[in-house]
Order: structure tokens, then C-alpha cells, then sequence
DNA sequence: AGTACTGTGTAGTACACAGTACATAATAAC
DNA sequence: GTTATTATGTACTGTGTACTACACAGTACT
């Protein structure tokens, strides 16, 4: 699904038993002008900065790392550890590509509690 | 150390030994107007594109990874690979942050030869 | 002294990104 | 049924990216 459906969506989901989740009201707490987010929620311009993506997930309670990638964008962040060792990182990466989700998460939690 | 000088230093050193890589001759394999690449390397341009840091990378022998990384760049596929999965990648990227090299190699190795 | 190479300065192009501003049209509330 | 609120259409702006084109200047050979 496209990054401006996915969030028209879910701010329709949370207008319809809150109506401070009108395109307007969003669009303020948010910081931007209406019609601008009404045109990101249309697809008629293409998803705005991770700066504002943020703000969005913020709002609407939703995963940001989840809506950069819908937008086609990994967050600064974690382009910043990449970049701190990149050949290393872009090796794990590429190994990883196939794995099963299971077998990331198992690594996720051997890191996690990893005494290294 | 700044992508520019890098390549400039990296050039220089091939040159010394190979007349071939002189900034003109770099510049016309690579497909760029000389007078950029001099701007590129004294960073009175910023570094340029992906695809062009690329041929550059391949031109001068070096590690694409790396040489992205300098730039402050992250290759296109390996976000490729983040956006799939993100929110289980990110997890498990801010959880390598602090991670020492020798962990993370550990886990490229049991990945490679996984199985899952 | 001429030519052949080396790097650099200046100027400008084309296009994408990240929005604003204002007018108008549709819908809901009272 | 008018007022208030909501969503859209159109037009425009400023900033950054990724370059090209061409003229100029220094050095090296011969």
C-alpha cells in the first residue's frame, strides 16, 4: 500500500470516534498546511520529509519507522550506524537479505541480551 | 577523513605510478566534466551521486561501501533491504549500534553459513 | 617558443524536494 | 437554510542536487 493511502486511512479510522482527526486538525498539529497533507493523502505529491513523517506517526500513533519505509525512506538514524562502519554493516545487510524473519529476530535477541 | 580529499589522496597515489589517472583521464572514465571532479575532490562541491561515486569506486579500486559511507551515503540496495522489513531491521540495527566489530562479524559468519 | 598536458574559476542549466497561499467546492451542524 | 467546517484545485516560491560548458593558468617537454 502507498504511504498517502495508508495514513488517509488511518486517519479516517481514528476521525471516525475522534473528530479531532479532521485533515485540518491534523495538518496543524502536524505543522503544515492542509491542503499540502491533503495532497500527500491523495498521492498527488509524493510523501514529505522524515522530519514531517514523524510528526505524522507521532499523531496518528503509528509505527515512523514503518511509515519512512512506506515512503522509500530508511530513517537518518539508522543510516548513521550504517555509515559509522559501512562495510561491515553492508556485508551483514546483504547476508541477511533472504533470511527468514524468524532467524532475525532470533538474532535481534541473541544481540539484546549478547554478552559480548 | 572528508570523501574529497580521500579520492584525491587515493588518485594521487595511483598517478604516481600510472600516468593514466590524472584528474582529466579519471574524470573522462568516469563520465564527468574535469572541472567537477576538481571541485569534488578540494569539497567545493559536495560528493556527487550514488551511481557516480560508484564508477569513481570501480575506476580507483576502492570499496563502493566505503566511499558511499564518506559521503554520507547509504547504497540504495541495502535500503532496499532495510525498507522490505523496516521495523524488524531498525530494531535490530539500533540494537548493533554499541555492538564491538568482533560481535557483529560473529554474526555475519553464523549467518552466512546458517541454517535456518 | 610552441604544443600538450595538467588542474581550476566562473557561470549557468535542469530538475526534484518541501513546502506556502489563496480561492473554491463539498459536507455537516445547528 | 445559513453558518461553520471540511477537503481540494491551482499557482507559485525557495532551496538543494547533480551536473555541463568554456575560458584560463601553470608546468613540462622538445
Amino acid at each position: 500500500m502507498p504511504f498517502g493511502s495508508y495514513i488517509r486511512d488511518l486517519r479516517e479510522c481514528r476521525h471516525s470516534d475522534d473528530r479531532s482527526y479532521s485533515l485540518r486538525q491534523v495538518a496543524q498539529r502536524v505543522g503544515i498546511e492542509p491542503a499540502y497533507l491533503s495532497k500527500i493523502e491523495r498521492e498527488v505529491a509524493s510523501p514529505p520529509s522524515e522530519a514531517t513523517i514523524r510528526r505524522i506517526a507521532d499523531d496518528l500513533g503509528e509505527n515512523p519507522d514503518l511509515l519512512l519505509a512506506m515512503a522509500g525512506k530508511v530513517s537518518k538514524d539508522l543510516q548513521e550506524i550504517i555509515i559509522r562502519r559501512a562495510p561491515l554493516f553492508a556485508d551483514l545487510l546483504r547476508n541477511l537479505r533472504e533470511a527468514p524473519d524468524h532467524a532475525v529476530l532470533r538474532i535481534v535477541r541473541e544481540v539484546r541480551d549478547g554478552d559480548w
